[in-house]
RNA sequence: GGACCUGUGGCGGAAUUGGCAGACGCAGCGGACUUAAAAUCCGCGGUCCUUCGGGACAUGUGGGUUCGAGUCCCACCGGGUCCA
């Protein structure tokens, strides 16, 4: 199949036939044309000719990066090495393996690097994804490059603006808990069989509303819908951020000051999802870490919501604690709170706007912080507390955040930690309301040193109306929500923290919204059938840099401004004469991400963004058995018994991505799964995040960073700044530029080849830890290859050399080795599987293998190191791939020795060893250890009090 | 401040269920081959003591459970991540 390598025009003494870098990168690229010629990973699914359903899936899938100018470094592959070896594992144990790989290509970096260049993004980035691209390849990676595309290809952002619609077009039915099509909302309401509500659950006289109210109305209730929101605008990027965006009060990226003003944007309501976004983290196979993560994200708390009269106005707060409302005895509001304005504008005095100015500049993160100094100030108005009839100073303070619940809480200073050094700090009345559950006596609140925040009884609550007295706090809660519902001062809440999400981003480079708007404001959408709606050419993309938001897509002012019938707009919604303009904001670059898995499944679909077979094939699996595969679509709920709840079986990806990417994409997931698009409510069944690699970097004794390649070590292990002599510490750090310790994997390759760079960066620990890259260490798995080779081959004709008849020893190691390799890719611990094969290695060599028993070797190495596994298939005369040979097989019996050492412990520590069979009993080990030598003189004269033995692994003797 | 993760030779790490701690690799040392070196192959290798049989101490520190603890429990110290 393959012509000979040879290396003999080589002058440098060494054998001709060794296996080196110059060796590793010809053979290596040789394998890599020959795979693309013969498309040995193309994988064929429902609907190709030469596609087998009768086999197992599997979907074993890479988060895809983002293509950045600088290239892949070293961190990057670790994920794409080890979805490599399990993908190759399961198509040579019989699975139809989906493993592609595309690119993420929308977004502010590329943006911003065209904008400095005045390099059209599209340009730089195909650029980026060409060098990506020829990065991965060379790794040998089995990625069905036929299903690779780009988010910015438009028939990929087509069906991204087409399930945006669907959003669009789509209301969440809080009865059934699922996403309906908007339609049935309006028959609902129509037909009286569905209340109009706020948001917050409030109801709504939708009879009395007129057409425009009404529309007015439904819009509002949107999964995509247009919100007015104050938003985070920061001018330097020339965009608005999403909350998750803004770290400190400055952005993410870059770091540049964000400023909060309100917008009209394009939201989700993911808020509408987030108890089934909660519960579903329950049944999927990810990490507990991500998992409390998002359910942190998500921050469901119960309580209550209360509103409070403050003279003519009412203050609503939202409150986990309703049972310790008799103990409230003062409000705080968040500066920006309304009620602030209006004491300001009611003449409160000049302190108050001015805390108001300073507490404006804060981050929400100073603000929430354990500060030594609590801040606030009085704004001159007083609240009525409804359990006690008293009269309450409402104070303003920036340890309220407007952000949540409703910006204003009641202070409950002998329950709350903040309340409590707020009250002392300012004076303010403490009354306790909860005595401790353990009964002990904390004495007069004025004595107290912290408040009592836990659990307990109630006291000091009641009046006519109601007594929570000696009621547990659970009971308390209860019975405090039913009196503020029937008294009408508030009803039980379940508060969020998750925020709807902000999908508008005054960019250019990202996907259009197919929305137009006509002169009185009404949007309208463009129809499936004129998707996509392309993003238009623009010579100066440039962002405006103001404090007012406006999108550079603005400037293409023929695109924009166009008539119904232009947009694509169905003529029974608008007449196509109808001048229209278009939405000039674009989605954020999260989009993309958000269903590139499904698209993956089949990504040429010109009619539905997944065919229904594809994805039933591809996402639905069974927990047991996979011989059925009917779908509970339609009405029926989904069956989580026999089904597991995700499609992808294998996602791996950095943690980094452990909330945003990861909780959009489970939003988008279940809006499809509810309208009945797609079968699986979770789109990742498995999780897995690779650890992070790092790299050394030195520290001088003031604490600076000396660039690793200006440091040496000497003989005894200490490392010394070479322009000083100066000993340095070092430290492991993350790789980056400043500290010049990147590590490109180009280099590596070409020093080694692909193969070892490979099997080094799997052998370097356990796939979820952090471990620096020490080049250093790279040439023990390069001798493995290299003595893996001289197995097989001579080294100086370069000729197969193996041997007639298998050794005993070898041949019984081989079983073992198989076996191991095995069960550790099951169990990514591929670290483990290298040293096994190794020890077989070394085991084998000197002694020589046979044609079959390399030909097993071959194959164990095949998910590694697919070159070397691929040249020793081919030499042995296979026409085939390795890619597809079948996973060899292990005899149980020769796992098993004829006698095993047993260790023999005297009071648990080991004093000798005994040989017996290792399917020995008890009583028999127990003689064989008491008849040892050693064992008998040691116990001579003491009592054997009992004696311990556990078969087929120790015995251990109590004598005393 | 809280939650979670983590700590094993000079270094990366192994020990899958409580059962021989340190697999495998790097670096180091010794030997073979070589005029020499590289490469390769073989061997040594936690620390301390030793009469060379072995013994004592060892998985961040201190306690506990157990015949037996790197592994389980409690407290503390250091590192990391997330939340506040």
């Amino acid at each position: 199949m393959m012509t000979e390598q040879t290396n003999a025009s080589r002058d440098d003494g060494r054998p001709a036939h060794r296996y080196d870098a110059s060796l590793a990168n010809a053979m290596e690229e040789r394998w890599q044309a020959w795979w693309e010629s013969n498309d040995t990973y193309r994988c064929p699914g429902p609907g190709d000719a030469d596609f087998d359903p009768s086999k197992p899936k599997f979907y074993c899938l890479d988060m895809f990066p983002y293509p950045s100018g600088a290239g892949l470094h070293v961190g990057h592959p670790e994920g794409y090495i080890a979805t490599d070896i399990l993908s190759r594992f399961r198509r040579m144990s019989g699975y139809n393996v989906l493993h592609p790989m595309g690119f993420d290509a929308f977004g502010l970096p590329a943006e911003q690097y065209a904008v400095q260049t005045g390099v059209h993004p599209r340009e730089t980035t195909s650029k980026a994804i060409d060098n990506f691209r020829r990065q991965l390849k060379r790794f040998g990676f089995s990625y069905d490059w036929s299903r690779e595309f780009s988010t910015i290809d438009e028939s990929y952002y087509r069906w991204t603006q087409w399930i945006w619609l669907k959003a669009y077009e789509a209301y969440f039915d809080r009865k059934l808990c699922k996403a309906r099509p908007i339609g049935e909302l309006v028959d609902g309401l129509e037909n009286g069989t569905i209340t109009a509500e706020t948001q917050d659950g409030e109801p709504l006289d939708y009879a009395g509303m007129d057409a425009v109210e009404r529309r007015a109305y439904v819009d509002s209730r949107r999964l995509a819908f247009l919100g007015e929101q104050v938003v985070n605008w920061c001018s330097q990027l020339g965009t608005v951020l999403a909350n998750e965006e803004v770290i400190d009060g400055r952005s993410e990226r870059g770091g540049h000051p964000v400023l909060r003003k309100p917008l009209r944007q394009w939201m989700f309501r993911i808020t509408e999802y987030a108890d089934r976004l909660l519960e579903d983290l329950d049944f999927i196979d990810w990490p507990e870490s991500t998992r409390i993560m998002q359910r942190e994200w998500i921050g469901r708390s119960e309580g209550a919501r209360v509103r409070f009269a403050v003279g003519d106005d009412q203050l609503e707060v939202f409150t986990t604690r309703p049972d310790t409302i008799f103990g409230a005895t003062y409000m705080v509001v968040a500066p920006e709170h309304p009620l602030v304005r209006k004491a300001i504008d009611a003449g409160a005095p000049d302190e108050v706007a001015a805390y108001v100015e300073v507490a404006r500049n804060r981050s929400d993160v100073d603000r929430m912080a354990e500060v030594k100094e609590k801040t606030g100030v009085f704004i001159g108005m007083h609240a009525v507390n409804p359990a006690t009839g008293a009269s309450m100073p409402v104070w303003t303070a920036d340890y309220v955040l407007m952000g949540y619940g409703t910006g204003a809480i009641m202070a409950v200073p002998g329950h709350d930690e903040r309340d409590f050094e707020f009250a002392r700090a300012f004076d303010l009345p403490v009354v306790q309301v909860v005595a401790p559950e353990d009964g002990s006596e904390p004495g007069p609140v004025a004595d107290w040193d912290q408040a009592l925040t836990g659990n307990g009884l109630a006291v000091n609550s009641s009046n006519e109306a109601i007594d929570l007295d000696g009621l547990d706090t659970t009971a308390a809660k209860t019975r405090s929500i039913e009196w503020l519902e029937s008294s009408g001062h508030g009803r039980g809440f379940v508060n969020y923290k998750l925020r709807d999400w902000l999908f508008s981003r005054q960019r250019y480079w990202g996907e259009p919204f197919p929305i137009v708007f006509d002169e009185e404001g009404n949007h309208y959408p463009v129809s499936e059938s004129a998707l996509p709606v392309v993003l238009p050419e623009l010579d100066d993309y440039e962002p405006v840099i103001s404090d007012e938001p406006t999108p550079p897509l603005g400037k293409a002012t023929e695109w924009v401004n166009t008539t119904a019938g232009e947009a694509g707009v169905d003529p029974s919604l608008l007449p196509p004469d109808t001048p229209v303009r278009r939405e000039t904001n674009t989605m954020p670059g999260w989009a993309g991400s958000c269903w590139y898995y499904l698209r993956y499944c089949d990504p040429g679909n010109t009619e539905r963004f997944i065919s229904r077979e594809a994805e039933a094939y591809w996402l639905l699996s069974k927990r047991s058995g996979d011989s059925d595969r009917v779908l509970p679509r339609g009405e029926e709920s989904f069956d989580a018994k026999s089904y597991h709840l995700g499609g992808v079986d294998l996602y791996m990806g950095g943690a980094e991505h452990a909330v945003l990417h990861l909780l959009y994409a489970r939003f988008w997931h279940k809006i499809l799964f509810d309208l009945g698009e797609i079968s699986t409510p979770e789109p990742m069944g498995r999780l897995f995040h690779q650890g992070m690699i790092t790299s050394f970097a030195f520290k001088r004794g003031d604490g600076s960073l000396v660039p690793v390649d200006e440091v040496d070590e000497d003989g005894a292990g200490n490392h010394v700044e070479r322009a000083t002599g100066e000993t340095v510490e070092q430290i492991v750090a993350k790789m980056s530029k400043s500290l010049r310790n990147v590590v490109n994997p180009d280099d590596i390759i070409a020093e080694y080849g692909a193969d070892t760079m490979r099997l080094y960066e799997m052998y370097m620990g356990p796939l979820e830890a952090s471990a620096p890259w020490n080049t250093r260490d790279i040439v023990g798995v390069h001798r493995f290859l290299q003595r893996s080779w001289r197995l097989a081959v001579d080294e100086e004709t370069g000729e197969l050399a193996v041997r007639d008849e298998p050794d005993e020893s070898v041949e019984r190691l081989l079983h073992r080795t198989i076996a191991k390799v095995g069960d550790d890719i099951e169990r990514l611990a591929f670290n483990t599987a290298i040293a096994a094969m190794i020890e077989w290695v070394n085991e084998a060599t000197g002694t020589g293998v046979t044609r079959d028993q390399l030909g097993r070797f071959a194959r164990l190495l095949a998910p590694f190191v697919p070159h070397v596994a691929e040249e020793f298939w081919s030499r042995l005369g296979n026409e085939t791939s390795v890619a597809f040979a079948s996973w060899p097989e292990h005899d149980e019996s020769m796992l098993v020795d004829d006698l095993v050492e047993i260790p023999v412990q005297i009071l648990g520590k080991l004093r000798s060893k005994i040989q017996v069979s290792p399917d020995a009993d008890a009583g028999t080990m127990e003689q064989a250890a008491l008849a040892d030598e050693r064992i008998a003189e040691l116990i001579e004269g003491k009592t054997v009090r009992k004696v311990v033995v556990v078969p087929g692994r120790l015995v251990n003797i109590v004598a005393n």
